[in-house]
DNA sequence: ATATGCAGTTGCATAATAAAACCAAATTCG
DNA sequence: CGAATTTGGTTTTATTATGCAACTGCATAT
């Protein structure tokens, strides 16, 4: 639950979960790219609460990241699309995915595999790389504070401040 | 209420979410991999109330993803670093700040850069690839139903079924 | 015309979070 | 060294999000 709002913050990560960091938006999301467009697939496919889905799908759409409109085949009823930003989570989705995979997997194995659709082999782990497209360690990667932002102090006290 | 909890499902998705899903983790997450290491770092970044933020940390702690033991620098305080179970998290937390960098930016711009630390340069964008380490587009990136799982039926009516 | 399904909305109960006060131990200050 | 402050919590109280069940209005099926 929460009171408390991100959307105040300056940092990237803080903004973007105010969109997608509730409970169920990220599920809701991956039904999405796994094919789900209607109220009831989403419904039966997470058991999630009706008025609670109902107030996920609401926020996804004020976000621009799932659009609603009428049904492409016809059907009177309203269906649910990833707008680009939507789609642009999948990096998020991916990732979310193989480390479940690697450190919480269920005893029958995954329900789903992420694939390269044209060959149907599993997509290889998505890792920050290099401009050349190599694959770099963790502790290559940094993070850089702006000048912009107000600068945090991790020193534990007086004595530790250089 | 009773929250539902994501455990029992099969989806290395959901099953991630029920460790980093909760609305301060990646937060707590993000400031553990920029250096923060004690209580009052993550109490003063992010503004969490303090009970709140006990939970979160002692959550992480039994998720494996925080270990907590007495600091390196001889304090008598505790200290909370990242396993590596909660490093490879590193690639959610840069999946969702490019995200937010390009679609829901600040006015000021964001507060952090990911970076190659050698040269100091920003991290090129974390994006599925080929086994050639070729980027793809997301539509060629598929999500295959494994066998040992249900499967999902996302038909609008008795016609649809094929 | 009646029944069933869909996509919600409403009302109530309860769990998760927040805000504030409180506290023991550790650390810093005088 | 002793007093004051900081740290890392816990407890209490209040608020908000979620769950559950029942209800509504509309469209489709029988």
């Amino acid at each position: 639950m929460r009171t408390k709002s991100f959307s105040t913050m300056q940092c990237s990560i803080a903004r973007t979960l105010e969109h997608v960091g509730s409970w169920w938006s990220l599920l809701i999301i991956r039904d999405a790219m796994m094919g789900a467009r209607r109220f009831k697939h989403f419904q039966r496919s997470l058991g999630i609460a009706r008025n609670t889905l109902t107030n996920r799908l609401n926020d996804l759409v004020d976000a621009g990241i799932l659009a609603k409109g009428p049904a492409a085949n016809g059907s009177k009823h309203e269906e649910y699309v990833l707008t680009e930003r939507g789609r642009e989570l999948a990096p998020v989705i991916i990732a979310l995915s193989q480390w479940g995979d690697k450190w919480v997997a269920h005893d029958n194995g995954p329900s789903t595999e992420i694939t390269v659709k044209a060959t149907g082999e599993r997509l290889p782990r998505i890792w920050p790389r290099r401009e050349t497209g190599e694959p770099m360690q963790l502790s290559e990667v940094g993070m850089r504070r702006n000048e912009n932002a107000p600068p945090i102090d991790w020193s534990n006290s007086e004595e530790d401040k250089s």
